[in-house]
DNA sequence: TAGGTTTACGCAATAGAGTTGCAAAAATGA
DNA sequence: TCATTTTTGCAACTCTATTGCGTAAACCTA
């Protein structure tokens, strides 16, 4: 973690107090270079009271430092968001893979087909796609 | 509901015991002719208990008669299935539509468009757009 | 259609994910 | 350093959904 003054950097440009808990948080998601669920920063972060690290995901998700992945399955996933994400805008349009095998879910580049229905207003589109992802398929 | 005798074949069709409530809630979704929640049900069936309509629309939903509809909002919705959808076999592909201002989900017509990325086995694929639906835009 | 088997129902309790209230601790900024 | 603001940790709570179990209803077969 030789990225200390990096983060701190981060959580300043996303107007986030700088705390020990953020720092850990943002660095595990830094080093791990994956989506993450509630379950895995929780194990990771055992010492941790659990709502302390709803409200850090939650402060992430609001300005701009994590997305928040739309899952049927009842379990909340988060993954980094682009450099331009702030508070008033982050959007993202990529799709995102759910490995069966793995359980994983990926942020793809691909970003979700444009889809005009008649007589619709489409503001935002997510598509979640499922199966086996490369490292499962080999 | 003029139907009974529909409804009846619809459930033996599908393997399912045939009991008041069963038909109550199947003639309920045939009425309305659109995607129902939990709570639209509760509403409905006050006299009715919580847990008899969770399990009657889990036995919907594992035998083909209803589909569960991939939401990340925290409340479950239900949508009619095909008439060839079976315990075996029930598949859909088509895409959904969440209305942000009267909170209604629907069944689109249109097929989720086809995806591929290399590498990956894509077996399923949901798309749930979000926006104004057509009766909220007039 | 009666009798036995299987399944569904109703009630209470429980599970699981996430939030809220509040006092103490930490971060910020002057 | 000190005052202000935000965050943290703990307990309690909310909300959706499931499980266990005894009773009631549906089904099947003779
Ligand atoms: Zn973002
Ligand atoms: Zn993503
Ligand atoms: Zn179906
Ligand atoms: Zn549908």
């Amino acid at each position: 973690m030789a990225r200390y003054s990096e983060i701190k950097k981060i959580l300043k440009s996303h107007k986030l107090r700088i705390t020990d808990r953020r720092i850990d948080v943002l660095e595990f998601f830094l080093r791990e270079k994956r989506t993450m669920s509630f379950k895995d920063l929780e194990e990771e972060f055992k010492d941790s009271d659990r709502v302390t690290l709803y409200r850090t995901l939650n402060a992430f998700t609001e300005h701009g430092v994590l997305h928040k992945i739309p899952d049927d399955s009842g379990f909340a996933t988060y993954g980094l968001c682009h450099d331009t994400c702030d508070s008033e805008d982050h959007y993202h349009d990529h799709m995102h893979f759910k490995c069966n095998e793995c359980g994983n879910i990926e942020c793809l580049e691909e970003n979700v087909p444009v889809v005009e229905i008649p007589g619709y207003q489409v503001k935002e589109a997510n598509l979640i796609l499922k199966g086996t992802c490369r490292t499962c398929v080999a």
